[in-house]
DNA sequence: AGAAGATACATGCGCACGCATTAAATGTCG
DNA sequence: CGACATTTAATGCGTGCGCATGTATCTTCT
């Protein structure tokens, strides 16, 4: 039972928390390699995955991004090169999306910079609770 | 010493939380309040501290808000009649930000839904750690 | 089969954000 | 005092987001 004061210091601390790290991480990644943060989180949730395909659907539900945000964050990725979209077969309402070789190669890159700044934003600050 | 797996794995659990409780609260308090999530942190900000008025720069430093974004969020807030700005005599650069009787009303209402969505939200998750 | 409703993704719209710049006031140093 | 750097807050601009809606496709029910 948490008691509510608590509750509202913890939602600070997070608050706090995600913001630094939120906002480091946008800034190195747009500058370092051209990624918004969705665009990076995207692209991350397409490959960690097994197949080699997704659904629009299946990525959203995995995401903190609503359907419209993560409809346009797909479109400027396949504008980029990195994402292919192509149609589903069993069900022409649905997308798959695929990343490409060079999708691939992008993220490798800014993975780097991206455990780099968990490293050092996110490593020092004390884990909540 | 966190292990970088680990270390991504906290980031996404930092990142689906904020974005769950963030996501509810926002809708909550523009639907119930008319208020921002920023403008009720804002307001928050402005009544949790003894002092009556405070600058816009300790208000910043306080925030996660860009000066930019705090410099906006006052505007709304003081369009709304919620808080006041006036000049600092001392360094005439400086702005005071002070609640008004309207804002004290208005950040009790939507406190309660705050605490609410909180509770709702980031209660029930276990704290990272 | 045909009509009504549900589902999947795209898009128009308005909003809040951050970055870079500007305008006003202050501090500094000759 | 007067020129120049510094600091504070406001603003122009571009971007991504969510909500509501639009369009195409699928499902269900008769």
């Amino acid at each position: 039972m948490t008691s509510e004061p608590a509750l509202v210091e913890r939602w600070r601390s997070l608050l706090s928390s995600y913001n630094e790290v939120a906002g480091h991480l946008e800034r190195a990644l747009q500058e370092t390699h051209g990624l918004t943060m969705g665009e990076f989180e995207t692209l991350d949730r397409l490959i960690t995955v097994t197949c080699e395909k997704r659904r629009m659907q299946e990525l959203a539900a995995d995401m903190y991004l609503s359907q419209s945000a993560l409809s346009r964050t797909v479109a400027r990725l396949e504008k980029g090169g990195l994402v292919r979209r192509s149609l589903c077969e069993d069900d022409r309402r649905g997308i798959f999306v695929s990343v490409t070789e060079e999708g691939l190669q992008r993220h490798a890159d800014a993975r780097a910079t991206h455990r780099a700044i968990l490293a050092e934003h996110l490593g020092t600050s004390a884990p909540a609770g």
